[in-house]
DNA sequence: GTTAGCACTCTTTGTTGTTGAGTGCTAGCT
DNA sequence: AGCTAGCACTCAACAACAAAGAGTGCTAAC
């Protein structure tokens, strides 16, 4: 395979912009016609058929025009598009969305997906953040029955979690506050995952000399923590019934291959946070996600975050054959926006 | 249209239940062929040509056997089902996920959905009680900052719901658990609504003498009930790839309608929570739910509860073509168990 | 290096029977 | 009066076939 001359790049940008817009398979004909060459069918032909050497290109069946690979589309998002602006309609709806201050995490998270399933025809999508990954504000423990203990933790991002636990001994809900001011001024710009370490460290070398109240605090976070187990993130889908609209899907088995995708969460996530902190933008396209229901999907996603802190991924599921040019900066558009709002 | 015969009936009946199994329209020689009938099909054909004057059959095309129309099953479901008993294996699973005790509500719901979804092909589905409408056992408040303060709700079948509001003056976090220790030891067996109801009169008559605790306590509530504006009920759905295992649904105009209307998750609500506190046990024909998008759909629900009083509906959703004689005692059985575990 | 021409492939679409299931109707049977 | 056999008719489903159209690869000429 060699290296691919101006012209073959200029045969494969057009080919996958012509397929991006019509659906159908294009054919030498039809590129001919397409003002920016001046070529024959032929020679066309040509081209494309070292295109589909190289593996950029494939046909469907011997007597149709040929669809770009994932392939094909990868050295296309990689090298080629040219960005559209984002429209004055979707600047519109992100603002009335999105610029509005303050919220729960979860609204905010919301809003992003829900614009994101109406201004594109595809499906929005967002990973939560790993809860013991955010930074505690407060925790409060809430007497339920007996040793029955509910724990609320309020992250700096304004989340909000309940753990339900069994204290070890039965603690009166005065004892409880008693316990939550104590802890609360304890813990600094901690995680949940860091107050862990902390108080099992704590625990570990297990000299004496605490002060009575500080053991009971131990006691307590211990049970607290060992309720929660791994308290997953999750992803928030919106917008599905866009797919629908495409031409692809319009065939049962692949609808549902799809459509169990996404009921089956733990998969997206995986896909989505695979490589949090790596890049803030990222396409996975086709069977790049390695999952295999997904393998006629592409995603484009971007991290929003605060406070130069990545939370999670917002993005879009879509057909392979994706409007990439103007998805990606609308994505990256909506990431900014969600971050800004994260940090007021 | 007149009385129908015990013939007509008969025939009715196995025409229904034919179907149910098949999915294909029944012809009167397939009917004649039934050990059932020592008849003719010519006969059939009278009797059958005689329930579709009367609007219990219909033909897809002329030379096509009969379906039931929902009037059909209607009659089918009122009169004629032989129940069948629920099946071990649904005995075994529903003891796996629904006799464990305890749980919080929102995870009784869920396993009460998640077992009707794989044990039937169909669409399992329930709707979380009227926040509004439990019983409280707990309220708390948490400081967040400055006036932005959190409530913590638990109900006394174990649902927790936050909700956030600002109070009218800067409170500490002590004063709050003062307000809170206070407020909990006021409220009886009273539903959210109930609260803010005595709460509103309260203020009504704002005879002075109050303590300034009592009047602080409820200035607070004041402004919390002023936020929660109508935390709306909710609806859960489980297994809607099974839908698209039917045949009726593999055209892909059907399915997008139905798809949309679990989306509307408020349209779900409305058809099943529209007669809360009637019958137990409910079934919804196709157009019978009057909602346009589940026309071709059925919904076998039962209503939950706790100590006698129905906290929501559960059941499922299928293709009006559903197999009731095994659905209807499955859903009651279900729905008994639920109560059960919220009882514990 | 490019293009025109040609034979070939393969999907799509439409036509045309043919088959089979099912119907309504009528006349005759019990 | 109720039931049945028979018959002509309708219609969807299927298969076979033809024609059209889009696209290809290859070769030879420009």
């Amino acid at each position: 395979m060699e290296a691919l001359s101006a012209r073959h790049i200029k045969v494969l940008k057009a080919v996958v912009e012509d397929y991006i817009h019509s659906g159908e398979p294009v054919g030498s004909r039809t590129l001919s016609r397409s003002p920016r060459f001046q070529l024959s069918p032929a020679t066309l032909r040509n081209v494309m058929a070292d295109l589909e050497e190289s593996g950029f290109l494939c046909q469907p069946h011997t007597s149709a025009g040929r669809i770009p690979t994932d392939l094909g589309f990868r050295f296309y998002v990689n090298n080629l598009p040219d960005f559209a602006a984002v429209s004055s309609e979707a600047r519109r709806q992100v603002r009335a969305r999105l610029a509005v201050a303050g919220g729960r995490l979860e609204e905010i998270l919301h809003d992003g997906v829900l614009t994101l399933a109406q201004l594109t025809p595809y499906v929005g999508v967002v990973s939560l953040p790993d809860f013991r990954q955010m930074i505690v504000r407060h925790i409060r423990f809430v007497k339920l029955h007996k040793r029955r203990t509910l724990a609320v933790i309020v992250s700096v991002s304004g989340a909000v979690q309940n753990v339900l636990f069994e204290s070890e001994t039965i603690l009166s809900q005065d004892q409880l506050n008693h316990f939550s001011n104590y802890l609360n001024a304890l813990l600094g710009k901690l995680t949940l995952s860091g107050i862990k370490r902390k108080v099992l460290q704590e625990m570990a070398n297990d000299k004496q000399g605490y002060d009575e109240l500080f053991a009971q605090v131990l006691a307590l976070s211990r049970s607290f923590f060992a309720q929660d187990p791994d308290q997953q993130s999750d992803v928030m889908l919106d917008g599905k019934l866009n797919l629908l609209e495409h031409p692809e899907f319009s065939d049962v088995e692949r609808m549902k291959e799809i459509f169990s995708a996404f009921e089956e969460k733990g998969a997206i996530l995986k896909i989505l946070d695979g490589a949090l902190g790596g890049e803030p933008l990222r396409v996975i396209i086709g069977a790049e996600s390695c999952c295999e229901e997904m393998r006629h999907c592409s995603l484009v996603t971007a991290e929003y975050g605060r406070e130069g802190r990545a939370l999670g991924r917002v993005g879009v599921i879509g057909p392979t054959r994706m409007d990439y040019s103007r998805i990606i900066p609308l994505v990256n558009y909506i990431a900014d926006a969600m971050s800004r709002r994260l940090q007021s």
